[in-house]
DNA sequence: TATGAATGAGGGTTCATTCAT
DNA sequence: CATGAATGAACCCTCATTCAT
């Protein structure tokens, strides 16, 4: 029936966001399935139902918000003008950035969990409009602009792990430099990383 | 006494080279003080007289043997008689990928616990030689280049979590291509981000 | 209906036997309740329609297993030609260990559940030919020999304890000794055993 | 120090003894490990310096107790003044049974946990006299009377599984008569059973 | 009748830490 | 300094049983 599955759903969501918080809180070592589930205000057996354990929640977790920030940026990006694709680029991962200072907990949480994996399997899941998902979305971008990207994938995966891995350093203890100071290095960086991968033709 | 402390060193060395090897194979999480101690055959109690938790030793390990790491690949490139800046980055680099990826043990460990802290830490209290610290020998090496890198601690950041952060996901699961594709894309990317942030005179 | 009888008969024992391979299997104290009903493809929740707990499902199937292989064991001695009923006793048990040897399975099971309470129930209900069980059978056994016995349920009770406590331990471990020497000793005893119980007119 | 182990063996005892006492009033099904530990007033944990888990405590009890009461049944047995060799084993064996008949719980215990395994190894384990174990006086009980044994262990099988399993049926259930009248029926077959394994020359 | 999601008590087990020796 | 027996809180997970559908 619908009813029992919209339950469902909802007890998933509690169990979730009782768990996201609690993540954030105490960290996921010092938080145990007792705490999410009395959080939940569900029956602690119940967890089982729905989860493995709680990194099966984690993994889950990070699935989810990764892929939120990333379709928030695309978004944004939408209902700007721009129409270059290094500018697009830029734009998305500004956005995201932005984002992640603006919440440092959410940085913390991703970056410490997020691999390659991960990542490639929200973007892949990603709903950008109907049945569109984001991979193909920034193929398109490309194709907009007249750009031919050799290996779209691997510039996406090295984009990607250098913005997480230098943000985690800089948003969270401003080391080596702050975030202004960051983005002005990391912009003609990413430039250059994509022009290194257009067809040379 | 001289003595006394020779045998403090054999003691710490013995519960680190157990917890090493235990954090390897059962990850460090699974592993108790009451395991490495087993392992290192001293009393479980000894423990707490040389570290305060495993998260402790932990530390103190990864500080070790990045510094390992790094210092091997400089005394390489001293062997070696490559002139340029650029070439001799990209030999350390290419250096320490060829020992991860032979030591992908020593990689899964290092690239999950290595933060900019600790690296950092690591590069400034390394000895290459007598009372000459890691990151000074990099600045001389760009000096006897005539080469004016504008940060040169920042160059380092973003190359350390460039490498790092693809390393990981490359060498332990080939994804999302094989090492030799990497380095193809990586070191031209490389050599972009000195050029970056070389002077402008 | 003879239809809704019918199904609930077939719900029987689709957890009957789902219970005894996993009984076998795993034995009953790892068995949960959730695993037969798993394995017989039923809710949960029937099995309260048809069972207390598993411990009564175990004496349910300890009664059906015990009764079936004494009742082989009568008809195979039908089949034969044996005429004294002490060769008629030795042909039942030896049937029975032999099946049993090559069933090792069904015998730990057995006998590790069978207690006189419950095989003095399964040969009283067990009907050899209709009408007529297998206690009255073996009394007849008796008359057709011209044999008088002062206590035949008392030697059959002797024998069933006997054979059931040294197959259990000759067959399943081969201790201490193997089943063809086991039958050596034993048939002779159960021979005289028998001959103790003679009436002696 | 000898003050460290007197203290492990006492509280080895506080474990054991209060094991057998949950075990007979709830049966090892019921009992967990923490009512034996709050009975034994030890913590949670000390158990697992000891025991694997509660089954290794009931191998453990089995042992000791068909231990204890055959050596009794011994120490009775050196003060009397039989002869006769089938007379002493039906000394012993009718100690045993006066023993379990005035002790159901003790018997319960045994006799659902007594295997052949563990028993033989009780036996050959007890010590008599010094450095004298009960299988060895047996030996030499038979040997005083100049009997001749085929196969004593054998027999000791036998006679074992024999009682053990009858005692408990009649013992404890009056089932399918009461203890004189299993004595009456059981010592001629007992007898019958030694003439059975005497050497034939 | 039949279902299976939900419950929550309760079990086993681990383990960092202490402290008497 | 070094030991390792003892602790007991804390955790994970199972599972018989219920009950709304």
């Amino acid at each position: 029936m619908g009813k029992i599955e919209e339950n469902k759903k909802k007890k998933k969501d509690a169990i979730v966001n009782s768990a996201f918080s609690l993540f954030i809180d105490h960290g996921i070592k010092d938080t145990s399935i007792a705490d999410i589930m009395k959080k939940a205000e569900l029956a602690k057996g119940t967890f089982y139902l729905y989860f493995k354990d709680k990194y099966d929640v984690r993994d889950y977790l990070v699935r989810k918000k990764a892929a939120q920030l990333f379709e928030n940026a695309i978004v944004k990006l939408k209902d700007s003008e721009i129409t270059e694709f290094d500018d697009k680029i830029i734009f998305i991962v500004d956005y995201m950035l932005d984002e992640l200072n603006n919440n440092k907990i959410l940085l913390k949480f991703i970056s410490k969990n997020l691999s390659w994996g991960i990542l490639r399997n929200s973007i892949e899941n990603m709903s950008v409009n109907d049945g569109e998902n984001a991979a193909d979305y920034i193929e398109q971008l490309a194709e907009e602009s007249d750009k031919h990207i050799r290996n779209l994938e691997m510039l996406f995966f090295m984009i990607a792990e250098l913005i997480n891995s230098t943000a985690h350093s800089v948003i969270l203890y401003q080391q080596p430099v702050e975030l202004p100071e960051l983005k002005k290095e990391l912009y003609p960086i990413i430039i250059n990383m994509i022009h290194s991968f257009e067809e040379t033709n």
